[in-house]
DNA sequence: GTTTATGCAAATTCTTTGCAATACT
DNA sequence: AGTATTGCAAAGAATTTGCATAAAC
């Protein structure tokens, strides 16, 4: 058995193509993808609506989280962190190539504290740094 | 002259009552706004397709900013920050509370410098703390 | 008077929903 | 066999574009 598939089974997800085919889409790019990347990637092997259920199902699973992104468009990144270990690291650092246009993960940072005014009660930080990446620079 | 109307000015931008009912919906709030925000504000005074193209001209001309949101609406803020003073002042931190779901901006709040990979060269910031805010606790 | 912004219509794109057929366990 | 997932059609949002009219300078 893949690897790709015991990661739908440890989440308790059916085993299907299009999972299968989304989740290997996440582990090669290794950067945040959004609907319309994976669309075309996969180029029309599954339905447009499919995918779209795809996500929110792996999105309801904590298979992937959203990432953070000023275009308007929702972009996906899969959850590396081993489940038990970084069960509540709700904290995510990314770096967003203004040219290239390209997000990636930088798994390594983290935050400070943020000193909040008082009553406000933190749940989830997430930081997008935009630039330069090394590739286009 | 108003100072709404001044704002408008110092951007070389034309005195219109669209672009002054935003600006002054902005100012009231100050809390990150949406498109459909402001649709329902302004209660049909103005097109929807003018509060677009409002609020594209405003981001050109950096009277706003974009305000990053995981809902997949874009929100934006006013930029308060006196142009000189803060001109390159690229470094957001907002507040998002999960139960009311307005979006804040804390200005005091300077970030730390994040350790890049080698190669990366940073633009700009955007930290979005979520949780519940104090009026909602 | 010239230039720019607005409103309306319409075209695109993005996302969701219902339902019958299919695939998974 | 029983349940969940898929594909297709279609509906509903969100956003953009073209063009004639109206407003700003």
């Amino acid at each position: 058995m893949s690897s790709t598939q015991s990661i739908l089974q440890a989440h308790h997800l059916r085993i299907t193509d299009c999972r299968l085919a989304i989740i290997r889409e996440f582990l090669d790019k290794s950067v945040a993808l959004s609907h319309s990347d994976l669309e075309e990637t996969l180029n029309k092997e599954f339905d447009r609506v499919t995918i779209y259920r795809t996500l929110k199902t792996f999105l309801e699973k904590d298979l992937i989280h959203k990432v953070l992104d000023d275009s308007g468009a929702t972009k996906y990144a899969f959850c590396t962190h081993g489940e038990e270990a970084h069960a509540h690291n709700h904290e995510h650092v990314h770096f967003k190539c203004e040219k290239c246009e390209e997000t990636i993960c930088l798994e390594d940072i983290s935050l400070p504290a943020i000193p909040l005014p008082k009553g406000f009660v933190k749940k989830e930080m997430n930081l997008l740094v935009q630039g330069i990446c090394e590739k286009c620079h």
